[in-house]
DNA sequence: GATGAATGAGGTTTCATTCAT
DNA sequence: GATGAATGAAACCTCATTCAT
């Protein structure tokens, strides 16, 4: 796979300090007001630079959001690694990442916002395609790899599709991670659990998701 | 429950054919394009009225949208219902459900764009709050009934909180959904499967979705 | 002087629960908006007419608004036809019309409002013409009547024209009643005097005016 | 007294003749239609640049309105100062002004009927207060201390405190510029007095109020 | 007499992007 | 490399007035 760029080469001679500005107040502009509503022209304000130098780094206003959520989901990918690569086995792992998602909630709740968005923007198939592929491939090869090494193990069932599980407990994970930072599925949350889940204590919310993907994914249908 | 107006008194004195327009023309209008980029005076036009008259039915562009949403979410509702009601055990009733998805995906496909879109939504939680109570409050307890009746009868786990087997079964429901009908879920669900959504057999998510959902609600955790 | 009138024959024939209440409400919208601010829909709906109707009955905003400056005026008028039909000396008259002014400040406030705002319409002199004759005629001769019967009586001085001294003592009272009601002037009072006028004693006000027009009304210059 | 700004950073960098040019055009759209039926796509057209410059120099409409008003303001404060500032008596002042007023009266008739709009714009009164304080504060207190001086020294009457004295005398010279300037005020004039303001032989006016403004402003009251 | 649905021009404001310096 | 002035299309929303019933 090719790593596509979303930025001109003028950015990458850009000095550190300068670009991880730019793009932590892109990340907050895009996550607090969304993509449509943000303004390129307020993010260089405060990033301290030119309109004009802003454009010199990024075709458009398309390119600078991508960027900066790239960047956003390359930290949160970070803490993914760490636990995937791990000897544990896949149940530790889905463990784990659960109560990394819960932690991690707030600190990270921007970059999650920006993965929100991305989620429903209408762009065409093709157009989005790149960036689908960017985002997704590496968190789902991981998913991948580790169930299919449990499968071998005959640590978990082998009656689904290794692929079709990765998506399954993602959706879950993601879910999760909405709840805790996007409006909607936080609200959501609420209706269906009648509980405020800032308020929830994070061992609930782990033991009960943990039993439901630890049965789904152990016992083969009869 | 009490359920808010989005729009205005004139509204409901107009005619069946023409609040029909109205709504199927925005529905078209902001699932093709998103909330930000559809525009109320297109929306008038195609419906044959005059933007003075459009603002006679709702109040603002906003209230038109949670409108058009509602209605979609009230067709899609119905399907669900008469699934839910039978005397099915909660697996087959499941079983129903993927297969109503897949198979709804492309007649419904507008009105699952605009839930996917209400879900990104920049809102103040107290504002969005009403909307997601509209939205999620019918579905929600529909699945936690049948939950509930299904634990009750033995039929299912218990270790688990009826609320949160409701939303964890959403949550892959609503995933599936958006597969089959917003570019970023499709395009993700090919990285994740390798396989075009659109060309695989129904028969192939049902069954491996099932098996899924079949262990994580059959077997408590040990 | 004819009176030129401002509304249909239809206004005529309506019931007089009817034509106070358009009025009332019609002054009540013009009074706190500004002319081009209000809305003679909302007026229509508060008087309980219909819009058509209210066509039926004036031609036009304008004239809607121009009736409802004349009810107001001429309400004005009666408090000041008793004091100047009187028998006391014009500088008595003259104290009975501050009082007046400054006890009916909050009671007809709306009127005064209406007043401050056709005084800055853009209208085109000859459209404006009869407005201003109708408004201003009836007060302007019941002053000079007044002022020129206390000259022969050599009440006052003989040395200014009655008309002119008409005018001044016009202009006093006017802003007077501005300072009470009107924003800019109450604004405009308080950098001046310090004061705001609602707190100030009405005695006070009274014997500071009243002593500059005595002065200016009595002493001929040298 | 802190200058409140009605416009942004970038107005004050354009070049004089730029800014010149908007204002004047402003003025001209304000003065002539008044504020809610001015335009500001039109002043921009006519000073020459884009309406999106428009508001890169003021926030909004009111802000450009209020920076127009303040212009003209500070020029019919010049004529003013060097008035008041001289050695004159203050009588000898009362009578320069007359005749400032009247000879300015078309010179300067555009500043005079933005004045007059502002005088009766229906803003609460908070929103109101600081722009009174911009263009009544300079005004008064020339006013006030050339009143106080002049009693101090004997020159005029004690028993009115100098603030009232300067908020009557304002209110008279006020009512002739604006018979001056502004439509109804105009009408006004030739219903009081029969005559034809524009037609009127300076030195008649001059007199006249004089007369009346000099007893007021000497005589005190047995 | 009475209704109120319907019109549509028009105004304020936003913001991605360009380009001369 | 860096600036930021300048553009202008386009969108939401208002409201006086008409007219068929």
């Amino acid at each position: 796979m090719i790593e596509k760029k979303y930025h001109k080469e003028a950015f990458e001679r850009a000095d550190d300090k300068r670009k991880n500005l730019i793009l932590e107040v892109g990340i907050e502009e895009f996550s607090s007001k969304g993509y449509e509503n943000a303004n390129i022209n307020i993010i260089a304000k405060n990033a301290g630079i030119s309109i004009g130098l802003m454009y010199k780094y990024f075709a458009t206003k398309e390119d600078l959001f991508i960027t900066c959520l790239k960047r956003g989901m390359s930290v949160l990918e970070k803490s993914l690694d760490e636990i995937m690569v791990s000897e544990d086995k896949l149940l530790k792992k889905a463990e784990k990442l659960i109560r990394t998602i819960c932690q991690h909630s707030k600190k990270y709740s921007n970059y999650i916002k920006m993965y929100n968005e991305i989620s429903s923007r209408k762009d065409a198939p093709d157009s989005i395609s790149d960036v689908v592929e960017e985002i997704e491939s590496k968190r789902s090869s991981i998913y991948i790899t580790s169930i299919s090494q449990a499968i071998s193990k005959g640590d978990i069932r082998s009656d689904i599709d290794p692929r079709m599980l990765a998506l399954f407990l993602d959706s879950l994970l993601t879910t999760l991670q909405f709840a805790y930072t996007c409006n909607y599925y936080k609200e959501k949350f609420k209706v269906y659990t009648d509980i405020d889940i800032e308020k929830l204590d994070e061992e609930q919310i782990v033991t009960q998701l943990l039993r439901f993907i630890e049965s789904a994914f152990t016992y083969e249908t009869k």
